[in-house]
DNA sequence: GCCAAGTTGGGTCGTACGACCCATGAGACA
DNA sequence: TGTCTCATGGGTCGTACGACCCAACTTGGC
């Protein structure tokens, strides 16, 4: 799990990445303030891998807060109208990610699991970055999660959408009862939960059978 | 459930703003796109109650779009840069409410749920609105939801976070196996659903027992 | 060709679950 | 004062659920 600050004055923009890291499975935001000095008071009693900073918030750039961070938290910038004068200074500060609030929700979820993995990716050039980040694309599940095979997916993703019974699990996938409590049985083992409410749960959180 | 479309360039900021009304239970985000004309085109095919639009879009400005908008869609304007002659241009152009990326979530939330009500913001002083907002605080929840218990909400919080066991549920409430069983059967009734598992999936549908 | 993993099934057993009755006491409300 | 809801319990009954065994077949890798 990566422990995510989030400094931004527009309580909109902050408050809207919060959730939406919130539902990845190996990211939460633990706190989310709204200007430099907060988010190293924040820091203290909030622990956080990465933190991301806008650069433009009034009272006191966040490039000087940044620098004083130091390696109690690994900074990415965002920058609503983001040039190479800002990555630079950013850079200087000690960043370890620039990017404008352009790019997609998915492209700084990988960065933040790129640098909470040690990566720096300011220094690299566009293409670069990206390619490295392709290697992040993908939420590290828990281990148990991640050795799921496909058919028991399939019935995670049914139950997570509230297919819980195992007469109904069996009907739509066209295999017999016992079938389906074998799989089950599996599922329960790998996710260390006890019974399909659990792992019902469990696959919400993974974004397993994510609602559209 | 009220269906919102969201046009904004900053991917970020509306994906971000996307999960977060996701998460809401009356609200539905149908669509994002990041150009006046794209939300035009969106509303045809996703019909929309309520569109957010950014009004400082590259590509011909929102003012124009919203304007076009009519009463297919209700148009909520969010400025990174508000300021009053943005705040008439909108006005003048049809739009319900305007509101500064800097204001909360929750804010945003009531907003879209009194424009949706067929109010018009935009016309009040602030005051006014913040008033006027305060009786769009709480989600329009589900018929069945809304008529859940004080004790049925306690239990429904604790099933949605996999505490699922009728002895933990007791446990946990310093009540008997019996009234927990009791309570259930009457949740399951409400909410229309026959087992905790689908129980457990509504209450997060909801925003019941919300994860921290 | 062999082995491991995955998918498909079977059987058994104890118990937890859900459906259906019921009663009692506390508070709110008219 | 009577009435209502709510929270607290009880009892019973059938069955679905979960734990623990097992086997046959297919598939892919080495």
């Amino acid at each position: 799990m990566i422990r995510v600050m989030i400094a931004d004055d527009h309580q909109l923009f902050a408050e809207g990445l919060s959730q939406a890291l919130n539902i990845l499975a190996d990211t939460r935001v633990v706190g989310v303030v709204d200007s430099g000095p907060a988010l190293e008071k924040a820091l203290v009693s909030q622990p956080a891998e990465v933190s991301i900073v806008d650069i433009e918030m009034p009272g006191g750039d966040g490039i000087t807060t940044i620098s004083q961070l130091g390696m109690r938290s690994k900074a990415i910038v965002v920058s609503m109208h983001a040039n190479d004068e800002q990555k630079a200074r950013a850079a200087e500060a000690g960043a370890k990610g620039f990017f404008s609030k352009g790019v997609p929700l998915a492209t700084l979820a990988s960065a933040v699991r790129a640098v909470a993995d040690g990566k720096n990716l300011i220094e690299l050039s566009d293409e670069d970055r990206d390619e490295l980040l392709e290697d992040y694309r993908e939420a590290q599940l828990d281990p148990g999660a991640a050795s799921l095979t496909q058919r028991e997916r399939e019935i995670l993703q049914l139950l997570a959408v509230g297919v819980s019974a195992t007469d109904e699990l069996a009907d739509r996938l066209y295999i017999s009862q016992k079938t389906v409590k074998n799989h089950l049985a599996s599922i329960f083992q790998k996710l260390a939960v006890s019974d399909r409410t659990q792992a019902a749960i469990e696959a919400i959180r993974l974004g397993i059978g994510r609602p559209q």
